[in-house]
DNA sequence: TTTT
DNA sequence: TTTT
């Protein structure tokens, strides 16, 4: 019997997407998106929110194109699957993180969005198939997001060559869908 | 512009249930489940296998149906959302855990589910609406699937009284759907 | 073995939804949304896209919600399963439709939604569990969407009296979670 | 903002699958499967069923997996995309036929899935990122699932070639993900 | 029939 | 840390 791991997310970016390369020059993605939910509370009859923070991981092509075209206030659908992760807090303590590995995006198109005077408010990229196998979970020894980005992309990139930061949107262009 | 957060799982039981009563009355039900993903490692070609564990929490009508049919090695499908939960650990130091709230569920009929000799292997159960807004919270002081079970059923449940759990299959079924 | 029928779409309204009433007093709604993807003929290498329209049909509180926020150009999150309906067209044969019965709801914040000056463009709703079951089907003996609306609303309506379609927002307002 | 189109379905096979290769060399599997939703009628009290046949149709690596390891009676979990298709009937009339575009499969483990002696009642794959493009839709000129195959496969498939259908499943073993 |  |  087969098991499902998927989790799909609308939700906007707290801050800027930090983007990093792994010793073999694969691009990882970090971010966090918000997702709120809102009720009548049944005693008070009081409006109620609550916010979740997700921390989302992406790898590859889609942590690259997530780096050039999301920020913060940024609307996002996401699709991936939750992993768990040990970590050694600043405490020393073993905690546990958990993560969304995305391996699909659509950008949603918020005000925030287009405040950069990006031609297009739209988009959608689905993670190619090995992207699926999980990464090198040990490059991750704290929670993503509070990672300190390696000092800088490796020299000779195993495999494939990431984008530079500051490489034009053609470079990528021809094979993303949007 | 609204936000989603939802997840979808296909896992088996690692435990029975465990189904507790809140001083309202609600039923709680806890249990996490396994998913795994396999794959080929890049490097070395071999066979890799990774297992999630998720825990489950469900209220109401759906924990009671849970605590009546799922078991250890159940195979179920489970429709919810990701909420986080701070607690304090045995160590005395704060952590944050991760439960998905299910709001619907589905029995698959895996080789164990049937050795109860049921009738069905099939079932559905949708949550009502009202079962979104998330419950009182600070119910949950710890883990859920670690935390003991309220000593007794409240004498005078709010709202609707809880199956009992030797209750026979009839009290409920005219309204679930299999 | 249980079953699963489940769609997620998310899309652009090509007209304004149509609120009808049912003998009983229920509220359907019918409109259709189009999705559209984009992708690089491998061959010409040529930009292609194609629309996909999808017919919505919703019941009661939820076809209500539709009918007061929704217009054309709306963007919005669907969740519901596919439903085939058998019907006659207009030259006497028989043909079969497909059309998507919506459980839940989120309004996506389009440009176009806020031009109605709505306070809000945010919403989400999830329909009753009883919703669930499908409603009366010979009701619907044509393709909804070309569908004439009943001349009246029900004098006596069964179980719930339609909001009428003139109803101040502050009539739903306490109920839905936006 | 972008569109999003996305089905999930677990439901058995009406009949086993059928696999055709298109002229350029590629694997199409069609066959359809049943999805059923029982539910109290609210007036009678009666237990309704109602079930909804959905034609599935794949591509490529998945169109052969599929047809290497599915069978009448068996249960799959499937996602895809809806896609509409103009076709004309015996009748000589056009009609619209509705497919789900299959682009994700995992094998649920069914009592009929281990009757065949297969060693394995679990599987997963994920389609490769560039089969999210619509094949080439004119191939297809009527009902899928009614088609005939083509006479016999391509002397000289473009791009990949497929594996025999009698091929070992040691083929494709090497990088299915069960 | 939407939208970019 | 987003947003309404």
């Amino acid at each position: 019997m087969s098991s499902l791991n998927k989790v799909i997310l609308i939700g906007r970016l707290g801050r800027d997407p930090e983007v990093r390369y792994m010793p073999n020059g694969e691009a990882v993605c970090n971010f966090s998106i918000a997702t709120s939910e809102t009720w009548n509370d049944r005693n008070s009859g009081q409006r109620q929110e609550r916010t979740e923070w997700h921390n989302i991981t992406m790898y590859r092509r889609l942590a690259e194109i997530a780096g050039q075209y999301l920020k913060k206030g940024s609307s996002v659908y996401l699709e991936g699957r939750i992993q768990s992760r040990k970590y050694q807090g600043k405490d020393g303590i073993e905690r546990t993180a958990y993560d969304i590995i995305a391996s699909e995006m659509k950008m949603l198109g918020g005000r925030n969005d287009n405040s950069g005077g990006a031609p297009y408010d739209d988009g959608g990229y689905q993670q190619q198939s090995y992207q699926q196998a999980p990464a090198q979970q040990n490059y991750q020894s704290a929670p993503s997001y509070q990672q300190e980005a390696p000092s800088a992309p490796p020299a000779a990139p195993a495999r494939r060559a990431p984008a530079a930061q500051a490489a034009p949107v053609e470079d990528i262009d021809d094979d993303i869908p949007f």
